[in-house]
Formats: structure tokens, sequence, C-alpha cells
DNA sequence: GAATAATACATAAGAATCTAATGTATATTT
DNA sequence: AAATATACATTAGATTCTTATGTATTATTC
């Protein structure tokens, strides 16, 4: 089962930087593969994603390029700046308690209003 | 603390429908009172987000209205068709998942590829 | 009793962020 | 040699939210 597509919908970026403050460096072919493998093919994340995301994060300077070769094919590795790795924390934390919150309101079972 | 919207996009539709099925039957405002009161003011729906998803849900045959005139004042109660019913089902088991899934990104802290 | 806040509906322009499609090119596997 | 995997990127269109605005009634406060 692969979730609906509108669930990705503003955790994208927080799983980018969670990925990377524990990886050190990754690039974005590598990105998509680890969540695949991390959830079990369960979150696919689409290129037409990633991309323009990971380039929201350079410009709002939470991450710094670096560019490498494989022969003649390029890697674009990205990886964490000092602000970057805070504002990982922020929202990582937030997400958890959003996730928390959201439990609330998906077990409890009140019959009467 | 109130969460970042962007947190918001993709649940809206599974609360309202996990709303409606713990209340029976619900109005509008009454669900935007609801959701800040189970959460203590941390997630707080707009109504411009809001009445669209229930004409939304309408439209798909989930819900079905009954007015109720309160004075001069209406309200618009919605109440969830049998549809809507297992939809609802669907959407919150699939996002109880997506919270497991998701939890796997953001606990674990591999520090190697 | 006038002003303010709360209740209750609704729409609409604009922003953000995704999907799905498309493009280019190299490297590897069958 | 052909097919698949790797690796970057952009773009039109869809979805779904925010923020602002509009209308009106009812309750509260000074």
């Amino acid at each position: 089962m692969i979730f609906s597509s509108e669930l990705i919908k503003g955790t994208l970026k927080t799983i980018v930087l969670k990925l990377l403050a524990d990886n050190k460096k990754m690039y974005g072919y590598e990105i998509t593969q680890k969540v695949k493998e991390l959830t079990n093919s369960k979150i696919e994340i689409t290129e037409g994603a990633l991309y323009p995301t990971l380039h929201a994060l350079e410009a709002d300077g939470l991450v710094i390029t670096e560019l490498e070769y494989i022969g003649k094919r390029v890697r674009k590795h990205y990886k964490l700046t000092p602000t970057g790795k805070s504002k990982t924390k922020e929202k990582v934390s937030e997400l958890v308690e959003f996730m928390n919150t959201m439990k609330i309101i998906l077990d409890i079972n009140l019959q009467t209003a």
C-alpha cells in the first residue's frame, strides 16, 4: 500500500532535513531510495517534489551543496548548515507533537458531543 | 503553540470525517470549536478551509446535510452516509499507518548510510 | 442601549506544494 | 543491443490551504 500523496504534503521538507541530519551528506536520488527503503516502499518521493524542495532548502540557507563526479555523471550532495541543523530539530519536534495531537482526535471515541 | 499550517494539509478531511463518526451530527462552526477544544487550541481550523471541505464531502456523497433554525439563524448539520462511514475507517487507518511509518523516519538515528 | 464579541454561514484571490509528464544524459545489467 | 537504473532538472495543471472579505443574527459587556 502506498500512502495517498496528500499525506506527504507538509512533511516532505521535514523528512529531507531529518535524513540529512542522520546521514551527514546525501544526494537527491539517494534520498528517494533511502525513504523507499526505510518505509518498505510505502512512501515514495517523486523527483518533481524532491528537487524543488532541495532547491528551496538551499535558497533558505538550510543546506549547502557539493558536486561529485562519478565518471561523467554528476551527483549533487546536500549537507545541513548550522541553521539547517537547528531548523531540523524544530521541524522534527513539531511533527512529533503534531502526530501526538492527531492521535487525540483519531483515538478517542466520544459518542456524544 | 499553533502548528504550522502546512501540517494540516492532507489531514483536514480525515479530521472532519472522524469527528462526524464520533458525534453523529455536527455543524461547521461546531467542528472548528471541537477541534480547538480537543487540541487545546494547538490546531485551529479556518473557515476558508473548512467550508469548502464540507462542500466537497457532500458533493462526493460522503455526508448529507440538514438545516436547523435557531431563531432566524441557520445551522447546517452534516451527517455521514454509509459510504462516508466506510471511507472514514479507510482514511483514519491510513493516517494511523502513515504516522507509524513517519516515526520510523523520525526516530531512528543512523549515523552512516 | 450601544458597542463589542461570538455565532454561523459563505466565497474568492493568491500562495504553496504536490503529481504526472517530459527532457537529457550516463552507467549497468541482461 | 536493448532495457533498466542512475541522476539531474523543469513545467503545466491540480489540489488545498491562507487571508481577506462579506452578510447576518444573537449574546455579552460597559
